[in-house]
DNA sequence: AATATAATTAGATACACATCTAATTATCTA
DNA sequence: TAGATAATTAGATGTGTATCTAATTATATT
């Protein structure tokens, strides 16, 4: 299945916590790091996790990285979802 | 957050297979196991893992379990997932 | 009561994962 | 070109999880 891997993603409450931070704009990962209590180290693995699941996206801007959700991803999860439990097929 | 068990209990592909039989209908563990690739064993406790994150209700009826989706636990994660996307707070 | 059937529980194992510290890469500035 | 800043990568560790075999519980049948 292709949605394991989202669910994965999601099922970190530090990630979640991650794409609450994201909701409103895109972030360098030195502003995302200071909403959760976790080492840079770890906060770069989680979105590691996030990026490779196609939650989200990143591009460097001089020194920093920018991270920001991928939207598109998200409706594409809603309707996996929807599939998932509505009967017909 | 209360969605991480939801989302690590749909995270397995064994778990998916178990909620993909369970759409048509309710079904004893025997039928259930005809789908799956795994002993009774394993498939116990992935039914449990559903179970106590309420994607599942089971009965006993004779000798045998049926377990059945529980829908609105469904819905209740098909919301979930929009408010942890759509933007405002 | 003894046996068969349906499922769960116990115990063990191997692998994945979240986390940390330390080291490395990449970019900017003095 | 040093030195500082931003982030990732490497390596280690402890915990969690998926899986199995074997044992146990619960119900039905003979």
């Amino acid at each position: 299945m292709f949605l394991s891997q989202t669910f994965a993603a999601l099922a970190d409450p530090n990630r979640q916590k991650i794409i609450k931070c994201l909701k409103r704009s895109e972030l360098p990962v030195s502003a995302i790091a200071q909403n959760l209590d976790i080492t840079l180290a770890t906060l770069s693995h989680h979105l590691d996790i996030l990026r490779r699941a196609d939650l989200v996206s990143s591009r460097r801007e001089g020194r920093q990285i920018f991270y920001e959700l991928n939207l598109s991803v998200a409706d594409e999860l809603l309707e996996g979802v929807a599939k998932m439990f509505k009967t017909g097929k």
